[in-house]
DNA sequence: CACAATTAAATTGTGCACAATGGAATTTTG
DNA sequence: CAAAATTCCATTGTGCACAATTTAATTGTG
């Protein structure tokens, strides 16, 4: 096994998915403004619009993220009234997120962003799907095939 | 212009390249943490390695990153004796980045990580380079093209 | 040359992101 | 059923990531 010779960070894919990740956060910045909401901030409402009263444990796995993430985010949101926090009367170990109606109310203002991005990605429909689904292959087998598809 | 059907969160674009990013960091993890390195400090000696004696701004510029995240991590090397900081004589106003000895030292250790990193993706080569490709592409449209290729 | 404008770093403040830990509730197992 | 193991959430600590501001140095202009 002879050593590789080290590839220029413009070579490696890792860079690629870092910096464009970056670079939609930075696109998405002024849209997001106008919500008031990071772009964390808007993944979390884009599930709770598809599919409200969720566990911390349910967003986390939708999301990729864990509580230690999740839990200060949607403190903030509670804060301002977006959504709200109850245990679960079942299971006291989960805690269920649900919309407000100023929460809900979010979603019209958000009904623009979508389309403007694949705009500003210069990509066609079918050019953001295909790469989208090269993606989500790739970050599952990543993370090891841990979850279904 | 129509309202648009709000896309699920599976259906984005930004989404599959920013939970990719964010499993491509996990599985670094476990590579870099026998160097002590986190993810953007591996890129940074990347980017030493392939051409050192840098300033704050040029590393910016190939990381997309602004001084305000890499003035404390490069801080952060430089109190482990892997980098050294010095004002350019020519012009103060800049900072010079430097590796030291032990700094060119983890090139080696390093150099097993981007072949398994290839090998844990799936793809072939030729498919990490169209993937990556595509990416760069992404990420400098949604720049707004005002960096050269 | 003086002075305004620009540039480069650093600093401060906010918000992720995750490892590690802890506590409470639930489930499993002997 | 009691003890052990697991699960869920929250908390703490570290390290990005970036906006906004500040300071110092350089460049541009009259």
């Amino acid at each position: 096994m002879a050593d590789q010779p080290m590839p220029t960070i413009d070579q490696m894919l890792c860079f690629a998915v870092y910096s464009a990740g970056h670079a939609f956060t930075r696109y998405y910045k002024p849209r997001l403004d106008a919500l008031d909401l990071t772009y964390p901030q808007y993944l979390v409402f884009l599930v709770l619009w598809e599919r409200d009263d969720l566990t911390v444990k349910a967003l986390g796995d939708k999301l990729f993220l864990d509580s230690g993430t999740i839990t200060p985010l949607i403190k903030r949101l509670e804060a301002r009234g977006l959504v709200e926090r109850r245990r679960d009367e079942d299971d006291e170990r989960q805690v269920r997120i649900r919309l407000t109606g100023e929460g809900r109310a979010l979603k019209a203002k958000a009904q623009s962003i979508p389309l403007a991005v694949v705009q500003g990605s210069g990509l066609t429909l079918e050019g953001v799907d295909a790469l989208r689904r090269e993606l989500m292959a790739l970050r599952d087998r990543l993370d090891g095939m841990e979850r279904g598809s």
